[in-house]
DNA sequence: TGGACCTACCTTGCGTCGCAAGGTACTGTG
DNA sequence: CACAGTACCTTGCGACGCAAGGTAGGTCCA
């Protein structure tokens, strides 16, 4: 059961993927930069053993490509660039979200006026 | 993977939950009522094979609590309340989702203008 | 040269959850 | 009495998050 602690551990769930294909939809990433940058978000901090797996599984999905490239300092990078089925999925992710956020709001309220 | 089809089924994670004490917040329900009324939701429906086993971590959790109730016709209902522990998770649960959904409207955008 | 450290990748094992399918039991109706 | 409707719950499978552990390339400095 998702106690208060770990509460936003499964709010992410569903969502961290999406948030994934958006980071590299302008720009070539590799999984380092991607774990230092959600470890910027509160709402989304995952650590390695989170986004690595998950990059895989969205390169198995051929929703990610992926190319190495060296460093200038350190072991090689392993580069993601969005697929054009990875960039529909996103513009899907896009709609369904809008409507999932509104659902979501309408049933618990978020102390808002309805 | 998350395929497009089941996409909307790993959103719920986390949320659905927080959906099913919202709906008991003001009233008492009962199971087959809650499967009901989240059947009718298009970005949320659930099973009973959902359903009633969150009920029941819900409860063990001491989030809800139940009681037995006669039925005008049918099997008897459990009605599940929301408990002091669970008015508060409810609440904990309203800001959690307010900043983790501006979080992925920022990342991955509405569509709308930034 | 060699040790310490950083960076970067990936895997293993555990626990949790969604959900289709299957199961039990109470009630009213033909 | 059979049947259909309501209401509850469990089983088994697959997917996922994530802490922890593992490998290896590169730089720095004594």
């Amino acid at each position: 059961m998702a106690d208060v602690a770990q509460l936003s551990t499964s709010l992410r769930r569903g969502t961290l993927e999406f948030c994934v294909l958006a980071m590299v939809e302008t720009e070539d990433r590799y999984g380092n930069e991607i774990v230092r940058r959600f470890g910027d978000e509160p709402s989304l901090a995952a650590s390695e053993g989170t986004i690595y797996p998950l990059l895989s599984r969205l390169r198995r999905a051929g929703w990610l490509d992926s190319k190495w490239a060296e460093s200038p300092a350190g072991p090689p990078r392993r580069y993601y660039a969005l697929t054009l089925s990875g960039r529909a999925a996103l513009e899907h992710f896009r709609t369904e979200w809008v409507s999932f956020r509104q659902t979501v709001d309408r049933l618990v309220g978020t102390g808002e006026v309805a």
